[in-house]
DNA sequence: TCTTGACATTCCAGTGGCTGGAACCCCCAT
DNA sequence: ATGGGGGTTCCAGCCACTGGAATGTCAAGA
């Protein structure tokens, strides 16, 4: 299978197969022409780490992730925590971006956005968040 | 004033000051020392920015918000807009991070996270999410 | 057979917003 | 004179790609 058809498959982008492949997530082997050739295992991990990065892990944890997943001893206790932790991580995201909207909205609809200068906007970037 | 106090006062590391020199979004004096003299109104730049980063907008926003403040003449809705379009992207960051926050839950509800190595977060990594 | 065009390759540079570190300079107190 | 805590510059690295240039390869059609 070419780089190509790959990317088609598991939904990235070549360039990011190829990246992939600099930083050792996957291993495709070589056609005599110097192709890339990805067996289907090579897809299916491609198509596993597409999956995670969707789901907001980072590429150490793809790595990690993708390692557990192909050690047939793991404990799901360690798939677990990876996963658990990413959570913590994210729910902290959301909750700091609700701050910055809960803010910005107010401060949005304060603002009468004519053509007058007055800004509480900018009055409250001013003095203080 | 010297980077040391300004940084303390306004709430950022010296580099970050140093940085946001480098890029043009202050212009501090200099001593015959070579070290950067900061004016109060640098100081209230400083602080304005810092707020500004901390409500999320970029730093072009940024750059686009100081001049707008600075601009006697403003319109208002010049600064909603920007603020708006912000509000937004941060509303679809937010409704992303929620559905990784779902989906995880999800997963982690579901694995047993023990030593056993079945485990559903990998499964739906493998298969689909 | 030649050409065309869609694929593939490598390598370098840039994104955003800093941050760490090295190597050096300056000022004040002891 | 010395030591320590400032300051300075510049270069490199972070993360996860992405764009682009220069080049090579392959299959199909004139």
């Amino acid at each position: 299978m070419n780089i190509g058809e790959v990317a088609e498959r598991a939904g990235l982008p070549p360039k990011t197969i190829r990246y992939y492949e600099d930083i050792g997530l996957v291993k495709p082997l070589r056609d005599t022409n110097g192709y890339r050739a990805f067996r289907e295992s090579d897809m299916h991990k491609l198509a596993f780490l597409g999956r995670a990065r969707a789901l907001g892990f980072s590429i150490e944890d793809c790595r990690n992730l993708l390692a557990l997943w192909e050690d047939q001893h793991r404990a799901s206790a360690d798939v677990r925590t990876i996963a658990k932790d990413h959570l913590a991580q994210i729910e902290t995201k959301i909750a700091d971006l609700q701050a910055m909207r809960d803010t910005l909205s107010d401060l949005v609809q304060a603002c009468a956005g004519d053509d007058r200068p007055d800004c509480p906007i900018l009055k409250t970037l001013e003095n203080s968040a």
